[in-house]
DNA sequence: ACTCACGGGACAGCCCGTTCTT
DNA sequence: AAGAACGGGCTGTCCCGTGAGT
């Protein structure tokens, strides 16, 4: 990797943990320049843009999630034990960089407007839930799960309230809530099963 | 009521959509003027700070939340009624201001250090789930919900599904996955009964 | 005056020569903070931006032009002898601000594009042309001039060759060239004459 | 020629109407990069600094100009003649490169100071009047025009009067004010002539 | 001979907050 | 109680110039 590249990837590596923890707004370029050492020069070469550098920032942060989520789910068999095993990835190690999830504090920070934050955030939570979808859509299908249930209710209950546990846990800055919540997931994945006994 | 307090009072419900759509960071005191049509004398006589402001702001959101959401609730009998009637009406009409749930954003906009804002945010949010909590305990003690209900459980996973899906349904631009998780739930709820028959 | 005018009254007339010498992109607001001894906050307020402040400077300075221009100009019966006390005068003092005539100063600056200063300087050059033409038709009728004469012509005529003139004479440092074309406009407006007898 | 001096030749022809178009300081670097398609090391190579750089346009644009003037004037017999045909070409052909006179573009650009700019253009406007005067004093000289004719008023006259109208001309998008002039200078041409017969 | 990467300073404009006045 | 005027600092961006690398 050329010397540019290199410094470009660093810069958005050290920015995103800071745009993810203080919004696009409350974080300046000043700080972005204090945290890597260099100058405006220096970082507006390899961006045109903060709000360039904040779209890079979200696409590295959306890709580290994705990469942390997608591991090894295809060794899992069954798609329950897919599911709780995404929920049980997200309950013990919730957000790729510091700071919430990016995807939730993109979408909370910039829904007013048509940016392309609010487009990236939206697109990056349309892929996850349709990953999940699907998983439920191939567990009813190869019948492990109930006929009539719903794959995309399912798929938009998990991201949902895994994301709200987030929130509340960031708050109590604990993890008593994502955990409350995961018990409750443990019990509506049970209650896909087709045949129980 | 004095004309100070009025404008005080105007001042506040004017900023709350401001405030919450943009966040602290990206709303400016000059768009608060702008809004309100007042000067800078004008607001600053009535608070200290644009942090003094936005607390206020918040607290009135709260207080518009927790109005809206308590409405009518002891005239229902059973602890499954009231929570399916405080879900549905976060489904209707999820948010007391402009700019999705204010909790929320007050949240996520400041989970960084411990500004008074977070503080809010985080004792509204305890004092919602504290109050499901007990109708769920409540129920439980009735006879209504089976024994071993976890009724923080239930009261997180309510409260942090409903957050997760409003983001998510702000980010479509549409109800449906407010929808979906409403579905959701309503199963749940039916999980709780004691005796289904 | 209030205050506030007062004060908007002062930057305009010290920002004047500035713009003037260094044209719109040469003066930095800083230089303008500088010269007055406001702070940025303290000129923004009355101005909106850079431009509106040169629009104003500028409007200003052709106000002082065509004052020092107009001075009992209707005293003087023949048109000739208007016409030679206009070109007398701009020899003597031809530019009412330093750093020469700013109208033409402003005509070059910014000839490129359609800025707001561009047609200032477009709508002040007509208006002086206008008005000389006028005295040479008013000799015309009067029979004071030939009646061949091409009022415009001569306006135009006596307005570019004032303005190139003051152009050489700041680039020479001395009044040499304006005094020259003042010797060779003299002849011309002669020339005018019906009956030179 | 070596590539290196190719190279530098291209620079300055692409960069003299951005110059002359923009001024000094209206025109970056970056938008001569962006023209000519090099990198910054690629100019900075063949010029020291910006300044340098627009001395060496401003040369160039002074040659290309003196070109235009000088071409085939030998072959016009009378001295009335050669400047008609100079200001014929004027009125035609105002300026070598888009944007106006060079001359005038950088005299009134750099006016204050004393950059290399400004006295470039200064020498180049003493030798264009002075190549005029010599044609008048030949003139005198072989007994064509009056022998009282200042030659040096009729040369900074003409000077004067054609830039001028140019100036006037730019801003009117239009030729009319240079033709205006043109013929006004023709009626003075002819009274400058010994016999008019 | 030219590109790439970077430094560091300047620029216009916006921001929050204070003071004076009415 | 509210407006008008102002201070001063900060923000994103642009700018000129240098030097290492190719």
């Amino acid at each position: 990797m050329s010397k540019g590249e290199d410094t470009r990837q660093r810069i958005v590596e050290i920015a995103a943990p800071l745009f993810n923890e203080r919004g696009f707004a409350g974080c300046s370029m000043a700080d972005v320049m204090e945290a890597t050492g260099l100058e405006k020069g220096g970082i507006y070469r390899h961006f045109d843009s903060k709000e360039a550098l904040a779209v890079e920032v979200l696409k590295y942060s959306v890709r580290q999630a994705s990469i942390m989520r997608s591991t090894e789910l295809s060794d899992i068999p069954s798609a329950i034990g897919k599911l709780r095993h995404v929920i049980g990835h997200f309950v013990e190690r919730p957000s790729p960089v510091r700071g919430g999830c990016p995807l939730l504090n993109a979408a909370v920070d910039s829904d007013n407007g048509n940016s392309a934050l609010r487009l990236l955030a939206k697109r990056a939570f349309a892929d996850w839930r349709r990953s999940l979808a699907e998983v439920v859509e191939a567990g009813v299908r190869s019948g492990e799960l109930k006929p009539d249930v719903q794959a995309d209710e399912v798929a938009d209950f998990i991201v949902a309230s895994l994301e709200g546990a987030l929130v509340l846990s960031r708050l109590e800055r604990g993890r008593a809530p994502l955990r409350r919540v995961q018990n409750m997931l443990e019990l509506v994945l049970s209650s896909l099963r087709l045949c129980s006994l």
